[in-house]
DNA sequence: GAATTAATTCTATACATATGAAATTAATTC
DNA sequence: GAATTAATTTCATATGTATAGAATTAATTC
């Protein structure tokens, strides 16, 4: 899914007065675009324009009866959309297709001299948290680190190694076992 | 009810594809104003401004965290709306508030000189009912006329009564007893 | 075929709104 | 208290859209 255009042009139709109206006209009888226009008091140029964006999502249909165009309901089209626009499914569709990184890259990005060191660490909880994720980055999964080669990845990045080593492990990013042994990243 | 504002307001709230996202994201977490605009990729000033019309109508609640501000969604409000639009009490709500009869004023009026007698006749099946629903209104209910009474009242309308008192008996809004009786106004 | 009529399309206009830069506010950190 | 920072508000602008008159199309009636 690329993105829910269509589900934002059901709201966009839905999202006026005169075409809430039209929609409640007719969920009770069909009617010519005449009628409408007597009955929520527009011309039926107008009428014609707000039935057009209707039928474009599909909520009506219209059917030649004389020279008349009775327009109705088409119910089916409403329950549907109610099922997509409210359900779990839906939410999470529209989260799917959102660069759920793009705010820790923004915070690292900031952060960061072109040549990919840091400028200061983050004294902001949220923003050190980016940062400590992307540096967190630098180690291999499944491979244990003694504290001088830990001290040594970290170096490329900020002469303050102490500070980020305790940070990466206080943060459960990384783990240390018992007392002065070795270090590895977690997951 | 007056109308429904409120419930084109919610449309309107989700009629847009950025406000649409950002309801989708919240459904799963609650998130800062700028954590928003990075994921969305739109400067806060933006985000402020789509949340500001979720929060009017309810979708969205805000809540201050040393000096962020963490939006999140009201499902309740979700739930709420849903409910209210697609039920058939809604339909006949915004129904309710329409003049019905504002179609058979226009023809009425379109086929009426200004002393109340009319132009022509309409050719036109659908105008001629509107006309006729109209002229039976000259009739007393529960009182029953002679031929010559009916033509006396109709000729205050149109030199041609012979066809209003047949189209109005055969369009069933009056009713001749046996030969050549008494006429009555039906209901 | 000419006249009538409903509906649509075209066009102009007024109003609404999404966007972001700049200024302001409110809160936190040092 | 000064500096920093997130959020909001203000303002300007560009885009979108609701409305209806005019022209056009399509169908019916006489």
């Amino acid at each position: 899914m690329t993105d829910n255009p269509e589900l934002v042009a059901v709201f966009k139709a839905l999202a006026d007065p005169i075409r809430l109206k039209i929609v409640g006209l007719l969920a009770r009888q069909p009617y010519s675009v005449e009628q409408l226009a007597a009955l929520v008091e527009r011309k039926p140029s107008t009428i014609s324009h707000h039935l057009a964006k209707l039928n474009e999502v599909g909520l009506v249909s219209a059917r030649a009866e004389s020279y008349y165009n009775i327009y109705q309901l088409e119910p089916a089209a409403l329950e549907e959309t109610t099922r997509r626009i409210f359900s779990k499914e839906q939410m999470s569709a529209a989260t799917a297709e959102v660069d759920l990184d793009a705010y820790d890259r923004k915070v690292v990005n900031d952060f960061s001299l072109p040549d990919g060191r840091l400028k200061t660490i983050p004294a902001q909880r949220k923003k050190l948290l980016a940062v400590l994720r992307h540096l967190v980055q630098a180690f291999e999964p499944d491979v244990r680190y003694s504290e001088k080669q830990v001290n040594d990845i970290l170096a490329r990045y900020h002469a303050d190694t102490a500070s980020l080593r305790r940070e990466l492990v206080g943060s459960q990013l990384m783990q240390r076992e018992g007392g002065g042994g070795d270090y590895w990243r977690i997951k």
